[in-house]
Parts: structure tokens; sequence; C-alpha cells
DNA sequence: GGGTCAACCAAGCAAGCGCTAGTGTAAATC
DNA sequence: GATTTACACTAGCGCTTGCTTGGTTGACCC
């Protein structure tokens, strides 16, 4: 029970943890298997984590403060129309879930099993990135691009962002870009 | 060891199996936490299932049973336009996902838990239930109803949809009817 | 060249796990 | 009235779990 800091040695660590944590689920993912995979025994592990939790919450939020900076970077570099944008946080939502897809799918699976201190803390970085989508949505909704109830909208938009995991294929014929030029085609009433 | 039927008794213990399995998780609910739940003891419960995979297969097929019938018969007792049989299978889905909450919520997360034999078993009861979508899919692109591709816009509406049993409050002030209408309306280039 | 410190290890504890074996019992069946 | 069946019980086996303890190692610092 020595650091909790974020060293480069605990984000290795942290990276190897959310590989097992999706083949194997968090609850199946033993100290034991962790601690083979990442080249050290189980009593050692804790000196990086001061228990199986805080793993959990490490996977967690590494993945979500990715997503958050990418998100903010592809705003900031993309044309200011309401399509653009909302073209913009597609795109970068699907390339982030594709490069950091582990912790994302940790996030989405796992996320009950985070004790309430954890759940709390990253629920505010979770919150910050859901209203940059509904801040978008609103300038879609503003410009007529889109129409519909904005809460119902932006809901619907992530459901099926966040379902790609589960069927998605990064080595077929379609492109995460293609991916998210169709599902705006498809709510912004134009054709594909 | 001795019977795998399908008894009322043995429906109603699924029943309180996955509401505690949407409670704890899979793993993390113990053979004794179910009992406890079901009124028995532990050994006991090996009267009914096999092993406590089975319990989850039971719970997961219940579930999907339940939402191809329900599927089957909305469309049987619709109207034959493609946007009529569209809000019919939205609205089927999102009631189903409501009254059988707990199988399919346990579906959605648990799946990976389910053992290989389980899990093939129950692919085709869903396959089942997800061509019956395509099906509906096709027609709508076909009558011009919606547009692009047929393989994505149905894992988009499915992603909207089964993500709603992440947000969905069923206490609030919308029904299932209004998000069916909402996002049929949003796929389909109508005002809500 | 003694002190510091992060990183690691070997060994094991207490608790909990899924599941089994063997038995009791009341109702249904012959 | 004997037998079977369905359902429940008690007791516990063999194993794994997360985590702790006490100690070692090697790189760096002054």
């Amino acid at each position: 029970m020595n650091v909790m800091n974020d060293s480069p040695r605990r984000k290795e660590l942290t990276r190897q943890a959310a590989q097992l944590f999706v083949q194997e689920g968090f609850d199946r993912t033993t100290v034991r298997m962790l601690a083979q995979e990442m080249g050290i025994k189980s009593g050692s592990l804790f000196h990086h984590f001061r228990d199986k939790q805080e793993i959990l919450a490490a996977v967690i939020e590494e993945g979500t403060q990715n997503a958050l900076v990418m998100a903010k970077a592809a705003l900031e570099d993309c044309d200011q129309s309401a399509e653009a944008r909302l073209q913009a946080m597609a795109r970068a939502h699907l390339q982030t879930l594709l490069t950091d897809r582990n912790a994302h799918v940790v996030a989405l699976y796992e996320w009950r099993r985070l004790e309430p201190g954890a759940r709390d803390h990253l629920s505010h970085l979770r919150d910050a990135y859901e209203s940059l989508w509904e801040q978008v949505i609103d300038e879609a909704l503003e410009a007529g691009l889109i129409h519909g109830d904005r809460f119902l909208v932006s809901r619907f938009v992530m459901g099926a962002l966040n379902w790609t995991v589960r069927w998605y294929d990064p080595s077929g014929p379609r492109s995460t870009d293609d991916l998210a030029h169709e599902l705006v085609a498809m709510i912004t009433h134009r054709a594909a």
C-alpha cells in the first residue's frame, strides 16, 4: 500500500489489466492472473494499487479521460458548421472506442462493479463528456439539421455509437469514418 | 441433479435469480445468495438446476423467448405499412425491455459469462429475433422511408434501443410509445 | 559507502466459493 | 399399503479468492 501516483509503470500495468478485464470480466480476473500478465507476483501488485477495485477505477479513468481530450480536440480542429461538429464528435467517439477499446469496453460492462466512491468521481468525468455531446446536439437542433427531443436524441445517438463495440470489426471493409458519416446521414435526413 | 424441465416452480426461481443477477452481477451472486432469495437452502438449488451456469442460461432464454414472441405478435397486429411495422417493432422492443427488464439486462451484460454450449443455443434464438428486425428495416429501405446501409442502420437502431436500459426511467414523463415514436421519427425524416 | 526508496518476492491466512453426498418427508401413483 | 417422486435439508470437501506480512534487491544520492 505504497503509492497511488500515475507513474509510467502504473500506466502500463493499467493497460494490461484492461485487456484481461475485457477477456475475462472483472470478477473472473484474479489478482494472480493480473500479476502473471504483468510479469510480477501477485503480492507485488499491491505495491502499485491499493486493491483490485483501484485497478478497475484506473482502467476506466484512463479511457474516459482520453475520450474527453479527443472530443475537445476534434471540436477545435473542425469546421464550425453544426454538421461538421456533429460529424467530428461521432468520428472522435468511434476512434477513441477503437484505440482505447479495452478501457471503453470495461467502462461499459464493468461500471456497476465500481464502489460508490470511485463511481462518484468517474461520473463527473463522464458527465463532462456527455455534456459536450448535448451541446453539439443542441447546435444541430437549432440549425434545423435534426429534429426532436434534445434529451432523447442524444441518448439514442450515444446508444448507437456505444453499441458498436459489440459488432464493429476494424479489419472489415468499413472505416470509423464511414460509420460516423452514415450515422450522421441517418439522423440528419440526407442520402448516404 | 434431477430435472431440467420448465416447471412453474423453476420459472419463478429463474425470475428471482434474474433480479439478483442484475443487482450483483452473475459472478458476484453466490449460490447461497440465490438460495436465500428463493427461500431454500443452497443445496436444494441443485435439484432445480444442474449448476449455476444453467440458471444464467435459463434467465437469458426466458427473456429472449419473450422478446421474440412479442415482436411476432406486434407485427401481426399492426398495419402493413413499412412505417407502422417499424414503429411496432420499436414499441415491442421497448415494452419487452421494460416488462422483462431483469432478464434483458442480464442478457446484455452477462452474455459473455455463458459457456460455449449454452451460448450456441441462445445465439440461434437471438439471431431469429434480429433477423425480424433486419426484415423490417429492409422493408423500410425499399419503401424509401429510410436510407443507408441495411447492416449499419439495423445495428444503429438496435444500439439506440438497447441503450435505453441504462437511462430510461419508467416512472418518468415519457412512455415507451413516446420513445418508439421519437426514434422512428428521428430516422425516417419527419418532425416529431 | 552508508542511506533511501521504488519495485519485487515467498509464504500463507481467513474467508468464501461451487458443488456433492446422504438423508428426511409429504404427496402422488401403483 | 408399498413404491416412487419431488423437494427440501444438513454437513462439509476441496479449492480459490483478495490481500497481508516480512524481507530482499538494485539503482541512485550525497
